[in-house]
RNA sequence: CGCGGGAUGGAGCAGCCUGGUAGCUCGUCGGGCUCAUAACCCGAAGGUCGCAGGUUCGAAUCCUGCUCCCGCAACCA
């Protein structure tokens, strides 16, 4: 296979509070199994995020809780890190947007963008509170409605007609910060990035992913953009950002959405750097035609990774746009949305800490919202984990190699190995790992670790149909020779399970650590397994000890979980 | 009438583009096996595919209308 260049952003998580499972599956697990993925073929890829630290939200909670705003987006920064760390998301840079970097790689965006006329000033009207001396975003400000008279409109709709609401229009304005009324309509200058003026290249470009692009993507990108694109306020007057880089602009700071995605494209430099690479971080991978790039997010963020953050690559020439943007669907919990403020929501880090990196991968990749939204249950992913993955493939690695261990504990000889690669069910395996390929490939990663199972059950099902329990009894190589073929598919399972549940792959490839080499799991995912009459050439020992791989999760702890979720309404 | 997606046996989903006996995983019920984590294997029951029309010899699939759920737009991120 034609060796490529893969760069795969994962969102940047937002340093304003905990990630919750939705978050986990939509972007960072589907990323991870992707560069997993592709790093097996031998692909060379770079899977960069990082924090996305300013904005008003952060601002406003950061006060709520007493710290200053650099201390209060650095503990999320740790938190969020760590948490990738023990769901095995494994990014090559995970970086923050607050550091001086990113600022260096913004200020240069900008001042293309401007300097090609895409950047230019605008006045518009805007509402103030006089109290606490903050400019007031459509959502700070309440008021009774003009349309319907609704008392407690937010400032940007109405709860209660659907209005979409101009806050300078709302009468009685209450200010949500301070709760102040005292407010009053300022003109303020705010600059804007003009993406109507790229419209017509924007759609040239847009018309070519019509047919790639899934169909909760595109047709909606098509059917937002096919009039106009709209110009976007990118500064605010606020005191968390980044300067304008502009004369006359004091107290202004740059809109965060304009700087975030920017965000990929700086801690890709940033990580060159620190590892002393001699790549560009634009020549060799952002502005490379050879490089394919995805980006990995749910489908609250479509627009910018679609139309805005494409369209300043583009306008700018900087960086190329997005190849693929495979959003996810929504993961809803028991039925409902993820919702911090209600209780509704489970600690990631916790679950983590209590279930494992095994077992919740598992569960969430099985659910991945990819076409639709799903729903994550307490009791589902006990059922599923312990009746596919314990039940299946642990129960399936735990009797086929202690059987071994018993009646061979001094090692089984090759020939028990020969002729597995030219049967028929070997055939078939080699046509299942393509079409998991071929899976994951596509982002239908989902249908990639069903396959995975499938795979397994071939394996099981091998096991018990020539029954070496009873083989035994009447003619002991026969069943040696079908312990050496499960022994077989217990380490292509290893390996075809290494983008998606890395640990558990670990934990059996470890069997077969002395025999097996790096470039000859690569020939074993890519489907070629004729290597595997290399690797047994000279038989194979079983020394580590064989344990129960997959422990069953305990109804207990379900329970415990359900009643917390229940305790916290 | 803003735009897009979704609605399929008890649960979670696939199929829809390119109409032709409704499929997968789990759960349930019955049988078998015993190497293994009371695991595994075989079989069965269970759905008029959100509602109402239309096109067609034939519609889960194409068309129209409706209902409900989710997301998006705005100086929320």
């Amino acid at each position: 296979m034609e060796k490529k260049k893969f760069l795969i952003t994962a969102a940047l998580p937002y340093a304003n509070g905990p990630i919750h499972f939705g978050h986990m599956a939509g972007a960072y697990l589907a990323s991870d199994v992707y560069n997993r993925h592709r790093k097996l073929q031998g692909h060379k890829t770079l899977f960069i995020s990082g924090s996305d630290e300013h904005g008003v939200a952060i601002m406003l909670n950061a006060k709520k809780v007493g710290e200053d705003y650099q201390e209060y987006v650095n503990k999320w920064h740790k938190e969020h890190g760590d948490l990738f760390k023990d769901f095995g998301v494994d990014f090559d840079f995970f970086g923050q947007t607050s550091a001086e970097y990113h600022k260096e790689e913004v200020i240069k965006w900008f001042k293309n963008l401007h300097e090609k006329g895409y950047i230019e000033p605008k006045d518009s009207q805007q509402l103030y509170c006089n109290d606490c001396h903050n400019h007031l975003p459509d959502r700070f400000v309440e008021g009774t409605c003009y349309k319907c008279d609704y008392e407690h409109a937010r400032g940007d709709e109405c709860p209660n007609c659907g209005e979409f609401i101009d806050p300078v229009k709302l009468t009685k304005t209450e200010c949500k910060i301070c709760g102040s009324n005292n407010i009053s309509e300022v003109t303020v200058t705010q600059y804007y990035i003009c993406l109507s003026k790229y419209h017509t290249e924007y759609r040239k470009w847009l018309g070519t992913k019509s047919d790639t692009w899934r169909k909760t993507v595109y047709p909606y990108v098509d059917s937002l953009t096919k009039e106009n694109l709209h110009d976007r306020a990118i500064t605010r007057d606020i005191d968390w950002g980044i300067d304008v880089p502009l004369p006359n602009t004091e107290g202004k700071k740059l809109y965060v959405w304009f700087d975030a995605p920017i965000g990929y494209v700086s801690n890709t430099k940033k990580f060159l750097e620190d590892t002393g690479s001699k790549e560009d971080y634009l020549k060799d991978w952002w502005n490379n035609d050879d490089v394919e790039l995805t980006h990995f997010i749910g489908k609250d963020n479509i627009i910018f990774h679609t139309v805005i953050f494409p369209t300043m690559s583009m306008a700018s020439g900087i960086c190329k746009p997005a190849d693929q943007v495979p959003a996810n669907q929504f993961l809803n919990l028991e039925g409902k949305q993820f919702s911090k403020s209600t209780g509704h929501y489970v600690d990631a880090a916790k679950a983590v800490s209590k279930f494992g990196q095994n077992a919740l991968r598992y569960y969430l990749l099985s659910i991945l919202p990819e076409q639709t939204d799903s729903s994550f249950s307490w009791e589902q992913l006990q059922a599923k984990v312990n009746n596919e993955l314990a039940n299946n493939i642990g129960n399936f690695l735990n009797r086929c190699l202690k059987f071994t261990q018993k009646n061979w504990s001094e090692g089984m000889p090759a020939e028990y190995y020969k002729g597995f690669t030219g049967s028929e069910a070997a055939v078939k395996l080699s046509a299942d790992i393509k079409e998991l390929n071929e899976l994951i490939d596509g982002y239908s990663v989902k249908k990639g670790i069903e396959k995975v199972m499938f795979i397994g059950q071939s394996a099981n099902n091998f096991f018990s149909d020539n029954a070496p329990w009873a083989q035994i009894k009447v003619d002991k190589d026969l069943a040696g020779q079908t312990l050496a073929y499960s022994s077989i598919y217990a380490m292509c399972l290893g390996v075809i399970m290494k983008p998606f549940l890395p640990e558990l792959s670990a934990s059996i490839l470890n069997h077969y650590k002395d025999i097996l080499s790096e470039e000859q799991q690569m020939k074993i995912y890519s489907g070629d397994i004729s290597v595997i009459d290399d690797v047994f050439k000279n038989g194979h020992h079983l020394t580590e000890e064989v344990v129960a791989l997959v422990p069953k999760i305990d109804k207990e702890l379900i329970e415990e979980e359900l009643a917390e979720l229940e305790a916290k309404k």
